[in-house]
DNA sequence: CGGTGTAGGTATATCGTTTTCCTTCCGGGG
DNA sequence: CCCCGGAAGGAAAACGATATACCTACACCG
């Protein structure tokens, strides 16, 4: 008690004098550095407790150590987050391991623009908000890696990099067994002519699935795939899926690039008066909760977003914080099979 | 050219050597304070463009200034945040009106406990890492209100606070519009008994809207409403859902908290061989887009989601920065009639 | 017995800004 | 001619924590 100042909230030299210490004995205790007596140790230690002091983040920051931040910069529109909620899921996995550490989550949202975009790492990594940031959206000849590095920021992927990895990279064993799953699902139930709506072509992913579906497709003699590519949005879906039906030769099944599409699909099938899964049968991707709650319940390609999130978060932490990191393992994406498929023209 | 150390970013001083002044005209200059001569304001002006100078984060917080970002704890459990995009949507709103003013947004998701959420609060303020907060959720004897003005953190609700207004709310105009509307629309059809799966009892518009649907139940001659009370869980409204149509005089719609629950609820009927609409009447709440996608098209009470996260960043920036907030207009809450609802026994 | 570790601390420079005085300089009123 | 006031800008003290350099005992070793 005594010589602390009345206002605002307790600083290390607070604690110093409470203690009976100096400040730098105080530093030493917290961060266990240099050496410091068992029983000064104790006093520092309760002096901490009962000022509940922690040290100002600001002050830690500037003085060149870490800021306790990571970052995520999302160049969706933003009403975009809000129909597709893959990457909510991926921001629920990384929290739950950030929270643990007690390590924030600063976001940004920016416009499409994409200088808009270098902007704000730059600003992320200048001004020393964040320590490091997770990427997502891996794109073909994305720039980010490059500017990154030249910023010096930490970063992890969460995706497949366009070229040879240029950061730390998280994904899942197995990324073709999902679609190769479900290729095989519906070359068993009797389909031949598969449409596949693909996303926007920037997207490594979409480069990806297509090759791992011509592959399965082939192998499994489907009579060639039809691709439509589109952007992510339900209605870019609807009207691929009126394109792909009003072919002559229409599919008797759709692939979906997610299950937002998938759903919209269906209900542009519906709207032609088609059934699903009678006339049309069609697989989502992601297996967000959602599906199993739509009629028909979708038959999905389960990717494990949560996992991914965690993943990432674990490994930037690892990396920043200098310890070995112990990745929980990640689920290959698996089809799910539940009510959207069925035999064609059963 | 000349003084500036060679390694990482530049800081004041490189600037205030290149335009040939003192850091603290700099300063000045770039904080419009003080009196600075237009000249060497432009010079000074010049040289911050040429070494792309933008001041640190950290020092600036350290000072006492602002950090530009603001925060946003949720309590939930990460994996609810997935399949609720209630809280998605918020955000997208609030984001749209942070970026362009350059406000981060951090993120911080914690367990269940209070206790974890009263120390994500503090160490906010205290650590100085957001200049302000976003509160949302709002509980009946919510005790954040208290512990933020003891730390001294800035807030702003959205939602209706459980007593006299203790920070700076958002809210739609209209609050019971949406759900009066819902009744009507039901009395109109000709039901009689309506239950209403409400979400959890310590949220107070879960109490709002038990009064409002009382009060309009009893205007429009409606029976007794049934009330059930769950978390906002999908299975949790399955559950509810069950209960209900299995009472004697089981209702002819429901009313649900929000819309996911009611895609539940359709499910749940389906199960027990029930059609929506036409041997039950579902209602959701929120509107998400994912409403107008499932089968049959959800008929369900609109929120202007975004508008409140606009409106909640606009008034929250505004008294952090000390200027006016221009809050756009909030849309009342209103009913969204498509597919889910019908006369009962048609 | 002098030298040399080493445990246990303390004093202090430093990080990059902002802000509060100061110091000049210059014009004008008395 | 003297003094006053405002404009223009500089010097230096914070802000809070950390790391380094630096003391002081005391023990141990040859």
């Amino acid at each position: 008690m005594g010589a602390r100042r009345s206002g605002g909230r307790p600083t290390i030299s607070d604690v110093a004098a409470l203690a009976g210490v100096s400040v730098s004995a105080v530093s030493k205790v917290v961060n266990n550095k240099g050496s410091i007596a068992e029983p000064t140790r104790r006093r520092v230690l309760d002096a901490v407790g009962e000022l509940q002091w922690s040290p100002s983040a600001a002050a830690v920051a500037l003085r060149g150590a870490r800021t306790r931040a990571i970052g995520m910069v999302s160049r969706r529109p933003p009403d975009l987050l809000t129909s597709d909620p893959h990457f909510t899921v991926l921001i629920s996995g990384i929290e739950r391991e950030l929270a643990p550490v007690d390590y924030g989550l600063l976001l940004h949202i920016v416009g499409e623009q994409e200088d808009a975009e270098r902007r704000a790492y730059r600003r992320l990594a200048e001004e020393r908000r964040v320590d490091g940031v997770i990427l997502t959206e891996s794109l073909v000849s994305d720039t980010r890696f490059d500017l990154l590095r030249g910023l010096g920021l930490p970063a992890v992927l969460i995706g497949t990099p366009w070229r040879e990895d240029p950061v730390p990279v998280v994904r899942a064993p197995h990324q073709e067994r999902g679609v190769t799953e479900a290729v095989e699902h519906l070359a068993a139930l009797g389909h031949r002519r598969v449409a596949y709506v693909l996303g926007p072509e920037d997207r490594v992913h979409t480069g990806f699935r297509r090759r791992v579906l011509e592959e399965a497709a082939l192998r499994h003699g489907l009579s060639p795939v039809l691709l439509q590519v589109s952007d992510f949005t339900a209605e870019a879906a609807a009207v691929a899926t009126e394109e792909s039906l009003s072919l002559a030769g229409r599919p008797t099944a759709i692939l979906y690039a997610n299950d937002m599409m998938a759903i919209a699909g269906i209900n542009a099938a519906r709207r032609r008066g088609l059934e699903v899964p009678r006339d049309l049968s069609v697989v989502g991707h992601d297996d967000l909760p959602l599906g199993a709650l739509v009629q028909p319940r979708l038959t999905t390609v389960g990717q494990d977003l949560v996992g991914l999130g965690r993943a990432a978060a674990l490994r930037l932490v690892a990396e920043l914080d200098g310890t070995a990191a112990e990745v929980p393992a990640i689920a290959p994406p698996r089809l799910v099979v539940r009510e959207s498929t069925a035999a064609p023209g059963a």
